[in-house]
DNA sequence: TAGTGGTCTAGACCACACA
DNA sequence: GTGTGGTCTAGACCACTAC
């Protein structure tokens, strides 16, 4: 590449996988364009979670820009947490099925003692219409097919967390509770594993409230008991919303962390 | 400074504001060095909050390293929120006496309509001794003086938030009701520009809990109503634990808003 | 027009992992 | 030793703001 970069005005190498735009009038700088570039090659499964992408050096001679632009695109999308580096053997796609330790998305801790893992039990996994506010919440059309999974999660053989998790039907053909129940990792290594669904980035609403009479039970609390709700809407690549799960966490001996900055 | 960078080895110009570590055997990159070194100059009160850093090109000068190394530094605090960059005009310190719209670290969020301002009420300001949970948490001898508010946020007229905030009564000398109320902006402004305190990053603990009822008098609620609450340690410079904040939200009509990714 | 931050390059060397 | 990411430099030019 030319001393004087030609960004988007004077695309000089038009081939194959050159990195200008051309002739938009949106300014956008080369490694966001390299930065895009990458993630389509993400969500179209050049890479798969867990494996290498290619060197700095090779990327940056295959879209023609120098290592320093490849260099900073893959910086942004590695604080999105797309990307894993690890200096000395490379770049990789970040993966739930090998996250070490914990599940990547659950801000539950216990007041006491390690975050260890947690016993999941499957309640029930099955198909039906998803109620107006899902297929809202999941861009689905009324009358779609979901599937509805409710589990626990447990520490210490006391239940604390009642899962309602919603996904859409088409994505997750074949998931059944007995998969669920036999998958040794967090859930969201499964989605990625058995359904190339990966999940990026989710909203969280959280609220107050009162223990229901089948909750209480479940949970094993007085009815009325307040508990954390804890509305997740999860999204894959494209940011398409793919799962909303809606938690009840029983916080009497766990609370609900969160880094403000 | 040459090509061959001495980082924590060789220093040759030891002068004022050379950057480099005397023999440390710690490595550490020197743009990481810089930021101690701005760090430092901020917590120092060499700018103040709101003011202009001196330019890239001029902190480059004076610690004796190439734009780039300054530029990552200034990078890192920026994404700390410590500095904010504006294009054209220079790197500013940043501030919450001026941060438009919004409390920063607030996470409320109406069901309905925009996130606008909430009615401040100081039910009291009083000073007493820290309680040992309090006194623990910030780091104060037991028995040591601490500042006591309790206030209420206000959505049209319906109390949402009851806080309950203890400082440390030393830095905090002066602080009555009076100046809370007048105040116009976010507390955290009043804090900064009144008593050269400033908060970088907190951290919260959110649980469900009833109303006991005196909280139930003043949120205007049942007693035993489910309350989101939220604990919040903030921390100033040096991580240094100078507020803990006892929230109870009325989640009826607001969530907590976190985003995870 | 001058000064600021923002982008991009080309090349050097360092730290780390692995064979 | 080779290859990877990580740091640092020097210099060019672009975009934005203010005077």
């Amino acid at each position: 590449m030319p001393a004087s970069n030609p960004a988007n005005a004077s695309p000089d190498s038009p081939d194959g996988e050159g990195a200008q735009l051309s002739g938009g009038p949106a300014f956008s700088p080369l490694y966001q364009q390299i930065k895009s570039l990458l993630l389509r090659s993400l969500q179209g499964g050049e890479w798969k979670p867990g494996e290498a992408i290619p060197s700095e050096m090779d990327l940056a001679a295959r879209f023609r820009v120098s290592q320093g632009t490849v260099r900073k695109a893959i910086d942004e999308l590695a604080t999105d947490n797309l990307l894993v580096r690890r200096q000395g053997k490379g770049t990789f796609v970040a993966t739930h099925a090998e996250e070490n330790i914990q599940y990547r998305f659950l801000r539950l801790a216990p007041d006491e003692g390690p975050a260890t893992g947690m016993a999941r039990d499957v309640l029930d996994c099955r198909r039906l219409r998803a109620p107006a506010d899902v297929a809202r919440a999941l861009n689905l059309k009324s009358g779609d097919s979901a599937v509805l999974i409710r589990r626990t999660l447990s520490r210490n053989g006391t239940p604390v967390v009642l899962d309602e998790i919603w996904l859409p039907a088409g994505p997750f053909k074949g998931l059944t509770a007995e998969r669920l129940s036999d998958y040794a990792g967090p859930m969201y290594g499964l989605f990625e594993t058995e359904f190339g669904v990966r999940m990026i980035r989710a909203e969280e609403k959280i609220r107050a409230v009162a223990a229901d009479n089948v909750t209480a039970g479940l949970l094993k609390v007085a009815e009325g008991c307040p508990l954390l709700s804890v509305e997740r809407l999860s999204h894959t690549y494209g940011d398409k919303p793919i799962e909303l799960r809606r938690g009840l966490y029983n916080t009497a001996s766990h609370f609900y962390r969160n880094d403000l900055n």
